[in-house]
DNA sequence: CGTCGATGTATCGCTGCGATACATCGCGGA
DNA sequence: TCCGCGATGTATCGCAGCGATACATCGACG
């Protein structure tokens, strides 16, 4: 399962718990938070958007925009979308998962990106989960790797090699997160952090 | 542009020009060629592949299949797939394109695959227009970041720190791709290499 | 004053993914 | 002996969502 418009569901009611926003903002930053090369469609957005607003989640207001002349002037004003409390507790619900679906490519992208609002104990069980998974394709891939190595030209070996390399950097760069996880977080250590 | 199925095509006909093979043997190897996390799926391949052949670049045959015992035994024999000569002209033809079509995400990795097959002028041309295409991208994402950067917590913060050095490791070993590639390519010294 | 690029909302066609169905094979265990 | 199960194998269907496009307003710049 885990569509896309699940992944969204996540990083829409998380942006939107900081500040209300419009669909073209609310686009931009979902593309940065969630590292897209891949542009993210509004033919993929607004449909999102409104299925959430359906299920209560999100309300929408609209904000009005008229020309300084007056006139009738702003026809088409833009929409700005907030979170209600459901959404808010939606949100909360979601945050507190930490199951298989949380640790899969592109799910583990957002919920991270909302670790500083996630309970601790989730923190840690998400990136664990991550970790195996992501030692759980290592082995495998080096395992076909063992099997085909001979056959191989140089270029593919190099590319193979490569992507061999950055799977392991990805662990590593996981365990390091675990272990400072462990010893407190980089969050709130018990002292206060300058702003 | 840059359809799914464009780069099947080229997938699809590098792997039958070393050997012929029918559809589920193909997928598990364009599963491994393309890295694919997300498996390749059959109503993607099928369909690709039909295309493939009635354009004139695949055959098909049936391989006979019989149990042992005889009877009329195998019904659904497995179709395997072979280049026709007008494919091996599209597939050198695919080869010998340098354009920016080719140095995109997934369309690079393909071209990469078959480098051993590709002249060298222009997999020069790819790995520098690669190069140029990512170095792109991570200006952006400075920039992107340098405006944001107060705004973050600890967290966001990691992730975006760990998603750039990622890339600039990727333009790195381009780099020293491209570097090889001026003094003589990892493929093909003068000597010849032994198979 | 014109136009050009950024901002902004919205929909439509078609690609291709996930699920599923169906069939045969070799294997190990009751 | 034969049953079940997992791997091998071909095939299609529903529908999610991507790319393209249309349309409208804005500020900036010459």
């Amino acid at each position: 399962m885990t569509r896309r418009s699940d992944v969204l569901e996540l990083a829409v009611l998380g942006l939107l718990h900081d500040a209300p926003m419009h669909g073209y903002e609310l686009r931009k930053r979902l593309i940065a938070l969630l590292g897209l090369g891949r542009a993210l469609s509004y033919g993929t957005l607004y449909p999102s958007l409104k299925d959430l607003v359906a299920r209560g989640y999100l309300a929408e207001g609209t904000a009005e925009r008229r020309a300084p002349g007056g006139g009738f002037g702003g026809r088409r004003g833009r929409i700005v979308y907030e979170l209600t409390s459901e959404g808010k507790e939606r949100f909360a619900e979601l945050l507190g998962q930490a199951g298989p679906s949380s640790w899969e490519d592109e799910q583990f992208g957002v919920h991270f990106a909302f670790f500083a609002q996630t309970d601790a104990v989730v923190r840690l069980r998400i990136l664990e989960g991550r970790r195996s998974r992501l030692v759980e394709r290592l082995e495998q891939f080096r395992a076909a790797l063992q099997r085909t190595r001979e056959r191989l030209d140089a270029y593919t070996l190099e590319l193979q090699r490569h992507g061999l390399e950055s799977a392991e950097r990805e662990v590593r760069w996981l365990e390091e997160l675990i272990d400072t996880e462990r010893r407190g977080g980089p969050g709130r250590p018990p002292g206060p952090r300058r702003r």
